[in-house]
DNA sequence: CTGAAAGCGCTAACAG
DNA sequence: CTGTTAGCGCTTTCAG
């Protein structure tokens, strides 16, 4: 009990077989030149000792930590949970370990992250940008250093890496002429802080969906929130107490849309026959809502599954796929459920 | 460009300077013994050389990693991401690290990570026992190799380690109560697999409650699940068929309530009228249920930072408290919600 | 096919 | 107050 804390290093296992810790590491692992009889004794008496090679000690030798640092905004949201376990499932297959941080939206908090994870030596970060964020000279370090790094969802063109986005503009396109094909003209966007790019490529998508379809923009319609539950709420309230009350509104987070459809419903209106309602984001909640909310879905687990894999591209190639930092551009889905569908089965 | 990839060291420092490397080491930590005017200007180049230290070395020294690892079933349940955000609030304010292992309720999983945390010698471990887990040997391990181990949620008295849990009985007890209150007397239980100790404990506080309030069991009653959104449908459309029909329904998680208050209005019953239906977990999705759906809520935030207190206590004073392993027991409360309320306010 | 030796970057006696 | 030295556990030339 008391001996058996003490770890057993190659060092042991070589000493019990009378051979040297060089040919222990080269047995363990699997190397051409070390004879089979060998390589066999070598691991019954790594098991028989309980061995665990000390990643640590390997880490410091080899330069590598084979660890992928992930900063997300917060792990409470869950479609960066969903992200983080796309990220997981190929880190461990290639062997890699995952480090968690989260900046909490705050600028402050994820230059710390940075900083943490270029001490903890991780091979690579993958990151969603905070929405306070704005100055991204703590990624750059990253990139002087040589440590790869991609950003998925929350990305930025500016910073010259490669990144896995969700095509924002094509799905509020898609979302908006989905309102406009049942039968709205008067449709609203409550939208998001339009420093943050996904949130003015789905102004654009709205914008342009309109124009296509003949349907004047009325400035009225439209407005800012903090995305969020209670600025969904608000902005709704806000364009219910207009001139111009819509009949049909795209919101630009499914956050932002529950508070709408709280608004909606507190103000009396039916939905969708009166009012017709879409989010963004497909969250989890969505569907259990009365009327259960249409949505536009991000294939958050591939998003997850091939930033991590960029990682691995940039990694095995060294240091960019072609050269040129690579842009993934995930296809959003539709997903038409009770808050707006007003025709149809 | 090219040569700032290479990573200055204390050595780097040290050369610059025209001292050693181990009174830079010392300078940076601020050891007493230093002169001050050696600690400015030993800060200063640091800074000018942009030095980041290397923590993959001090751990090899000093045999601590400052990482905790972290065990969850999977991220994707908002309930584990809020306790995350728990353990790192707590983690990262005593410079620790987290590393994130999905066992997506899988045991051979979960052991793999047990495994991997062992190797890249995190200094302790967090977790929630997976489902489908009955052996704990891997758990074993790590006590036997002095790595402290908290489990928090989903827990187990048979390893004789400290852990965070919710009072599920009082919770279940207070929950059924609440139904009974609101005059319902064939109260039915929705319940999970019964070798996970938090379902067997909610059972005991249903049982309980009942027999407290002088209300004759009715096994037909008891229905056991899979604890999912569809086993909690299924399960409730035996209910529904069965000859004694529910007018309350305790169920076992929230998820399993949704289910269950599908199946109750495809049966076109009024709810809480005819059926009232109580939850557990306080999920996120549950307040913006029609009706929205009474719960019992559990301190995610609070278990996550409780949890890493109590690893941080086992580390500092040795191994243990007081001796023994600490239970932390946090008080649930009954979340009150239209679909339980048929009177008051 | 295996051994000897050096070193990754940092820290902690011990010495002065 | 600072320098010298050794070593954490592992990998990898270079020899043999």
């Amino acid at each position: 009990m008391s001996q058996s804390i003490s770890k057993t290093t190659i060092e042991d296992i070589a000493r019990a077989l009378n051979i040297t810790a060089a040919t222990v590491s080269r047995a363990l692992h699997n190397h051409p030149a070390i004879k089979e009889a060998t390589k066999k004794i070598v691991r019954e008496t790594a098991e028989k000792l309980n061995y665990r090679p000390n990643r640590i000690a390997s880490s410091l030798r080899l330069g590598r930590s084979y660890i992928i640092g992930v900063i997300i905004p917060s792990a409470e949201i869950s479609f960066f949970g969903s992200v983080i376990h796309g990220i997981e499932k190929v880190a461990n297959i290639n062997g890699y370990n995952v480090l968690i941080y989260q900046s909490n939206e705050l600028y402050e908090s994820e230059k710390k992250g940075v900083q943490t994870f270029l001490q903890s030596q991780v091979d690579g970060v993958l990151a969603s940008i905070s929405k306070e964020t704005i100055n991204l000279d703590h990624y750059s370090e990253l990139k002087r250093r040589g440590i790869p790094l991609v950003l998925f969802d929350r990305a930025s063109d500016s910073l010259g890496v490669s990144s896995v986005v969700v095509n924002d503009y094509r799905g509020a396109f898609d979302a908006t002429r989905h309102l406009i094909e049942q039968g709205c003209r008067r449709i609203a966007h409550i939208g998001g802080q339009q420093h943050v790019n996904i949130f003015n490529q789905r102004l654009k998508g709205y914008i342009d969906a309109l124009n296509v379809h003949n349907i004047a923009l009325d400035d009225d319609l439209i407005v800012y929130g903090k995305v969020s539950i209670e600025s969904g709420r608000e902005c709704m309230n806000r364009l219910l107490a207009g001139t111009n009350v819509p009949d049909g509104v795209f919101a630009v987070e499914d956050f932002t849309a529950l508070g709408a459809m709280q608004a909606i419903k507190s103000a009396g209106k039916k939905m969708p026959e009166e009012i017709a309602l879409i989010g963004f984001a497909n969250e989890a909640f969505g569907e259990y809502l009365t009327p259960s909310l249409s949505t536009v879905n991000q294939q958050t687990v591939v998003m997850g599954e091939e930033a991590a894999k960029l990682f691995f591209d940039i990694q095995r190639k060294g240091h960019s796929p072609n050269g040129q930092p690579q842009k993934l551009v995930l296809e959003p889905a539709l997903i038409c459920r009770q808050s707006s569908k007003r025709f149809g089965p």
